[in-house]
DNA sequence: CATGAATGAGGGTTCATTCAT
DNA sequence: CATGAATGAACCCTCATTCAT
């Protein structure tokens, strides 16, 4: 039984396909965690991206390297949207509506794996968003002086979480109780 | 295909030994559950009580009756204490928190199977419990009228959840930030 | 944790019981070959009879103990039947046919456990009924002399075993068809 | 959860190993499937084929998958054999008998799995042989008119069962019983 | 450096058999 | 002597990880 080439082999890209297959697999993991969670195969990530399970763990070696990469986009994308000084807290929570469940895998790496030295600067860069909404915010005379940055950290959190956790056709009803619950609690007295 | 009789099997303590079993089920799964989560694996309850893999399937055929069976007590201790009159929110907030862990596990089970027909009369227990609180309170103009059992409800799955994911060692303090949030929502205005 | 009397055992008929259950587990054990096979669980046929597995191991000790006690029964009819003077192999067959899956639950023993010395009476028996046939359709001249006592015992077993085999909607079609064949094979010439 | 490193795994023979693999297994099937039936433990061909559980799942992902596979190659001789104009029922019979235990899961599989699409082809493929054979055989009048294609595939399903039933040390003896029944039958009157 | 097959441990579930009451 | 719970081995399947090519 001689290994015949009977199945030839995926075209092997050679050395150029490394950038595009870390791409490739950021953007994979990116709609596999939405769909099934951060706790979905591993491999499934592989697959999705048409890339091999060794280029997997070549690029990233566990789990949090690659959902680390992951949010790395998010943060940029969350700074970015928030650099603008009109944008208020409201902004933030629709933006953490609006991303669901991508949020709450973010929001489960984060609070999971806070001490993980990948993950704490993602976690920081995340403070500094609200650290700086909050200011704003106070400043502006829209937000309690009894809230603080991790009050807000600590609702964006909760909202994605529940988020997650409904159905999908009762997210929309859960989102709006819970933005208006978190309003509520930020209101000036 | 019988088991090899070399390995000298545990001791069958008997049919006596099935409701001490029952509830050494339920007290593993209560600590498991804790531990672990919802998810945790089936068998290790089964381990952790001392128990055959069979008998844990003879008293609870899946997951679901066993964590049924589990939070029966909690709803169960939940209706009695909330049955005084002086009861508050504030209480029921720290009930959830002085059983954080449980808590959550029994939030996962209540919100990931409400329509299971075991699950639901649990879910509609503990509405009950939160409508007759929130009635009290709106009656003693200790809460918003903004404020329905729906969102205290929510409220309490937000801060099991949360004090589950954290650190033991910040539980109390994100308890103590937690509860300062929603007593802020909560508060009439 | 004492062992309470939560769930008052089945009433525990006492040794008058004996004589009743050995009955039931073997109406029970017919059923339950008939529908699910020979290698139907074990414990079924208990369950089936509303029995405690304890007794059921008291009685049979073992599956052949059981299928064997289930068969003398059928054999016994099919003496009794086939004593008449006016029977022919074809009402045999008949019978293989009426009784088409347990016939082969039938079948499956004597041919797998024919060394068992608790099992060959049965074959035995079996097999003087067929000779007492075939020696009776010689005489008549209705059976060709090339035909013997194990010609008809296979093909009695092939019927039944192709009967099992067949969907239950094709089985009059395929009775039909094996019949015709052996009528084919057996005929004079 | 990772396997703990403790017992150093097997040599990763790698990807080329593939190919020998899945000989290997089909192999392995052909001879556990001889001695056991089509109900052996699946995992006993991963075992006596020297691969591990999850090279067996990945080339067959079910049983019927590996059957098939098996069995195809069975189908693919008989053709052949068969597509010489000098070849006879008896011929096919011989060969049933010379591949007994085998012929018996293979009849099996197309007997119980007629429906899945994967089955059906093999199934066809098989009636077209018969039907040859049984086209040829009538024109030499070697055949009686009352026996049709399904009359013969009818008799080599019992004659593969019979075959399998029987201790190996009968099988010649059996063999020769049943091809001479199916002779009789088969010959114009 | 990419590929993808191989590996085997782990968790799920069923069922034969034993044995205290 | 009946009862029925207890036990654990076996088989199923999935998936994390390694490694030859």
């Amino acid at each position: 039984m001689p290994p015949s080439a009977e199945v030839p082999p995926r075209a092997n890209r050679g050395p150029a396909a490394g950038p595009s297959n870390r791409a490739a697999l950021i953007a994979a993991a990116r709609e596999v965690y939405g769909e099934e969670g951060l706790s979905a195969p591993f491999s499934a990530v592989a697959k999705r991206a048409g890339v091999g399970q060794g280029s997997l763990y070549r690029h990233f070696p566990d789990r949090t390297s690659l959902a680390v990469a992951v949010f790395v986009e998010n943060v940029g994308d969350l700074e970015e949207y928030t650099s603008s000084d009109s944008r208020t807290i409201d902004d933030l929570l629709d933006r953490v509506v609006a991303q669901a469940v991508v949020s709450t895998a973010f929001i489960e790496l984060i609070t999971a794996d806070l001490h993980d030295p990948r993950v704490a600067p993602l976690g920081a860069r995340f403070q500094s968003v609200v650290e700086r909404l909050v200011a704003r915010e106070h400043a502006a005379g829209h937000l309690g002086r009894h809230i603080d940055a991790a009050d807000v950290m600590m609702a964006v959190g909760m909202l994605a979480t529940e988020l997650a956790r409904a159905d999908p056709d009762d997210r929309p009803a859960v989102a709006t109780r819970a933005r208006a619950l978190f309003h509520a609690a930020f209101a000036p007295r």
